[in-house]
DNA sequence: GTCTATAGCGAGATAGAC
DNA sequence: GTCTATCTCGCTATAGAC
């Protein structure tokens, strides 16, 4: 789909190799879905070269190292993310529906792209990541922060940084414990949490809790 | 310092080895330690060794190997982390006063384990220790949804489990989120989330969340 | 119980022919 | 760009002396 590198394929005198940049593309995508189902260290660069069909080497020739397909499996996972959630909370309606909004397109997103969650989630684990994550992090912040600081105080246990903790951990935390529920064996947590019917039943509590929240904040 | 190997001025008819089980509990300490900084696969069998000043071979005569240790590491964590939450959501009490003990407990037992806590953040990734987590998070469980259900419907998107995850993230995500936004340069969040100061503000936020959703609950 | 020594494997990464 | 072959290293785990 995306070309990565020069040889525009030219009219007529084509390049004997297939479609350039191919291997590259199927060497990312078997990076993603592998660091997705089974993080960092638990997959090697053979696992990786298998998936794709290619040989190993072939993996090191077209991006260096391990770590280095690493952070462009996380690259691709964030833009992705960050233009999703701008997308729904542009300016348009009132602050509320703007908040109803982001939440649906965040629980939407981790749902659609549940092993890249826990990809991040592991991310988060070590420290080495969090510069890169918190290099995405902060312009996401600073919307929702912008939006929250006409109704919230500057400081103290209301500030906007906490909210902005506690709305990701509604979103964030659904996907992490739900496995952990179903281990638990916890009845009415049989479903796949990404399941349509699933989902919206956790999009309703969301809205519900943000509704409850934002009521008594604007009550002053 | 500490007495690494045999010889322990004997009073009078001691056994020649130090105290016993020591070294077993030192590369358990050991363990648990440099587990909780990088995780299980960023530590090897001989990391463990060395910072617990034994041998390598002595890792697996204690534990028989890498798993077992990682097991009996989690394993001594979910104990503490139970009892110190059952104590605290204890029968005394209102059901409100109760799920505020709670809130404090558990914040405390995080932020006097934050490794440990990033530790098993990790083991959430991975789907083979669910069963063991599930296991420990059942009780737990089943505390909090019987008080809740006193007041919450049996299903739909305002059961007790809905609100159990989201209690959980209030938590959680404060310390998995905190090292996050520090990186992502947010101002208020300059400070270390476990420190007296940061931990009774997020508290305070906590608890003014509980207050507000249960106003709302109890109102029907 | 504790040590030294090493087996045995699989990992990341490279060389060089094609 | 892609392959085969290989190097080198560090890991888990074991054997066996003390």
């Amino acid at each position: 789909m995306r070309r990565l590198s020069s040889a525009p394929a030219s009219g007529t005198a084509e390049r004997p190799t297939a479609e350039r940049g191919a291997t590259a593309e199927r060497i990312l995508a078997a990076g993603e879905e592998l660091f997705c189902q089974r993080g960092f260290g638990a997959v090697s660069v053979r696992d990786i070269a298998e998936r794709a069909g290619v040989q190993k080497a072939l993996v090191f020739y077209h991006y260096g190292n391990k770590d280095a397909l690493f952070a462009r499996v996380l690259e691709g996972y964030y833009r992705a993310h960050t233009e999703a959630l701008s997308r729904a909370f542009a300016a348009e309606g009132t602050r509320r529906e703007r908040f109803h909004r982001l939440i649906d397109a965040y629980l939407d997103f981790i749902a659609g792209h549940v092993r890249y969650a826990v990809l991040v989630q592991r991310a988060v684990a070590e420290p080495e990541a969090h510069p890169f994550i918190g290099e995405n992090l902060a312009p996401l912040f600073e919307w929702i922060a912008g939006a929250l600081r006409e109704v919230v105080p500057s400081t103290g246990p209301l500030a906007a940084h906490h909210f902005f903790v506690t709305f990701s951990g509604l979103v964030i935390n659904y996907f992490t414990y739900a496995p952990l529920l179903r281990a638990a064996g916890i009845e009415h947590v049989d479903r796949d949490p990404a399941s349509p019917e699933a989902l919206a039943e956790r999009k309703a509590h969301v809205h519900w809790v943000v509704d409850v929240l934002l009521d008594r904040l604007e009550a002053g």
